[in-house]
Order: structure tokens, then sequence, then C-alpha cells
DNA sequence: CGATTAAATTGACCACCATCAATTTTTAAC
DNA sequence: GTTAAAAATTGATGGTGGTCAATTTAATCG
């Protein structure tokens, strides 16, 4: 994994010829984290960050100090560009996960390249698009009154996007909770409730979602 | 307001130089529509829509019928990109609130307008940006654990935008609980406790906030 | 402007879920 | 592998806020 070059691997570049990624790769910082880092933040929004290999999660904290969690962000996955683009990070932090590797880009090379090719913009686009459909979906679940329907709703779009019906939770129940607007507690009452009622099987994370929920 | 060009008012191409604008103008396609009128759905999402004078509100329906609120758009404001971008259209539907002049931009010439001119796609790109921060506010909000603490946090966050204490609700009660994520009753009450706690004077949608909320 | 419809308010009730605490299980660290 | 720390579970309890209903107020349309 060590020399293999970002770019090859990362959609936002890899369907590049191979000057343009050479072009690309001379932008590009390489940077090896471990786990806890935290590579974005309210006070260090000036960059893309492009996961080479590893995970991480982008939360946000509220006044109070608690952790609300947005996302999971794996291999190939990226951030940051909506801060680069004018939007102010009043909240939002992306802490590593795992040890990883990761490369960033810095403002005014990320402003280049989207104004200079017009492949690497429309990649920006299509994947804004895609993360406000999926920040509309997590609106509309925690829209929802109770919170066995966020959680079975939820589940529901598991199974949708892994295509099997036996899943793995991406989250931590903790994290999964904030995600859903709950509590931990809660949501443990929940998923037994799920499973005495014959909807799922569960252990630990692996959920195998059976029909008619 | 009848034969100005779109293309001169709306934020998203005023800035174009003359040749550019008369570029677009012949791709636009204008229309004038009634309050209720449904211009984007699951079913017709292969449009970008401009608000060239008018209001419109973007709802998300949920499996039982319920409507929640997502966004007010207003003069200058459009909806659409995203389908357009490869995102599927679910459950948003987009209807106008009050009579309407209208700009219809359609997929191909749209996409080919992002391809072509970087200075709209760029455009579109900050759009984005600053759609997906607003999701993220939004989702924060719902996240809180208290309908109270939700409304004052959306009131600071009005008191911001609008740069003065004295502030006008943007939507209907009943609109703005779907918003909160609670019902009117709860709202109608929240508001009145603020009232009477001395932390807002209120007289319909007009909300003055007093420090120390 | 008056008539009709929609929205907002107020009250009563109780279900749901957040909270606090204690225990068990799992994960991480050495 | 063993220990320490973090996460998950389970129980008991009280408050918040959802629901249904009735009334008042505001908005819309002819």
């Amino acid at each position: 994994m060590g020399d293999e070059l970002c770019v090859q691997l990362v959609p936002l570049f890899n369907h590049l010829n191979i000057t343009k990624q050479r072009q690309v790769e001379r932008l590009v910082h390489h940077q090896h984290v471990q786990r806890g880092t935290v590579v974005a933040s309210p006070d260090n929004s000036d960059r893309l960050v492009i996961i080479k290999q590893g995970q991480a999660q982008m939360y946000q904290l509220s006044i109070s100090g608690e952790k609300q969690v947005q996302r999971i962000l794996t291999t190939g996955d990226y951030v940051g560009e909506t801060w680069l683009l004018g939007a102010e990070n009043a909240s939002s932090y992306v802490e590593m996960i795992t040890a990883s590797d990761i490369c960033i880009l810095y403002r005014t090379d990320f402003l280049r390249l989207i104004n200079e090719q017009q492949d690497i913009a429309l990649k920006i686009m299509m994947g804004q698009a895609a993360r406000i459909n999926s920040l509309r979906r997590q609106n509309q679940l925690l829209g929802l009154p109770n919170i066995e329907q966020r959680l079975t709703t939820y589940l529901q779009q598991l199974v949708l996007e892994q295509g099997k019906s036996t899943i793995t939770l991406p989250l931590k129940l903790k994290d999964l909770s904030s995600y859903l607007g709950t509590t931990p507690e809660t949501l443990s009452r929940k998923l037994a409730k799920l499973e005495q009622t014959g909807q799922i099987k569960r252990h630990l994370r692996q959920v195998q979602v059976l029909k008619k929920m």
C-alpha cells in the first residue's frame, strides 16, 4: 500500500488520465495518522482530506459539548470541500477511528483544480449531490415521531444499501444513538424489542433483518 | 417584471458577462405558475427550477404521508440540481406557496452548461456547499434532546442570519414545527413559555429575541 | 368586506423515552 | 493473555411532549 499513488486509488481522481493524475499527485500531501487524530475542526478547515486507507468519523459538538455523529468515512472518501467552497465550519470535527493513511489537498490547489479540470469539478458536484441526499434522509429519519420507526427505517435503508438482509451496523450503538437522535439505553432496548418480536436477529453489530418490519 | 431576463436576476447567472447570459437565456424556459403548483416530485425530477419571482417550499413525505418541511425558496433560489447530478429523488416535493414566475432548465442543457462553463459550475458547487451546511445545522437541531433547546437555538440562528434581534419567522408554525421535529401544539406552548419567562416578545410571526436566552 | 377555510391556541391525559445508577460484556492496551 | 477502560445492557422513575378535542384567531377567496 505504501508507495502506490493516492490518486489511483480514490474515486475522486482514479478516472483521470495518467497525465492529469500525475498533475494532481504533485499537489497532494501524504500523511500517516494515528487513531484519534483530528484532521479537521472549526480551527482547521482549509484543506480537503482524502482517506487513502482507514476510517474516520465526522461529528458535531453542541454548545453543551455533546457529540452527534454525522457520518462515517472509509477508504476513498473525502471531506472538507464544503469549507473550501465558502461554507463556514462552526462545529464539525473529523477524527480518525483507525490508524490511517490520508492525502491532503490545500485550499489554493483544490480551487485551482476544480477551476481548471471540469471532470474533477463534475465529480465534486456529484459527490455533493449524494451528500445532500444522504443528509436529507437523515433529516427525514430524525423527523419521525418515535424511535422505533427511526430504527426500522434506518435498518431498511442499510439493507437496501448493502444489498443483503444481514447487515453490519457501521457505528457503535453509542454513536448510532446520537445519529438517530436518541440515547444508547433507548436504542439498546428498541433493538432488544425488535429481536423479541422476531423482526431481527442480532449478535453485536451483526443484524439480520427479517421480512415484515 | 414581465420581460426582464431571468438570468439577469438570479444569483446563479447574474455574474456572467452579457454574451454568456444570452447563451443561457436561450436554454431557459419561462413559466408562470399558480400557488399550489408542484414543480418537482419523485416523478418529475429532470429539471432545474429557478424562482424568478415568488416563493416555494420543499418538503418530504414520509411513508405515513406526513409532510416534513425542509426548506423555503424565495426569489433567486433554485432547486433540482442534486437530482440532475445523480441523486435519486425518493420523496421530495417542491410546491409553490405564492403565484410565481419560474425558469426551467432541462437536464441536458444544465449538464452541458456546467461542463462548459466553469464559473457556473463553481457557483453550483458553492450553492451545494451552503446547502450541505444548512442541512447539517438542521440535523444538529433535530439531534437536541428537548424542543425548547431546538427552538432557542433556531431563533438564535435566525437572529444571526437576519442581523437584527426582531425577526420574522419564515414559516407557519405548523411548518416550523415539522422542521423542528415536533407538533404545532408543542411549538405553540414553547413559544408561549419563552414569552412568559421574558426571553422573547411575539406578535404572530414577528419575534423579538431578548438577550440571555 | 363578509364568508369560509385553515392555522393557532389551550386543556387534559398518558405513553414514550431521557436520566440516573448498577451490572455485565466487549474492546483496547500493555 | 491479562488488565484496564469503554461500551452495552437492564431496571426504576419522572418529565417531556404527543395525541385528541374544543375554541379562538387569522388568512384566503369570491
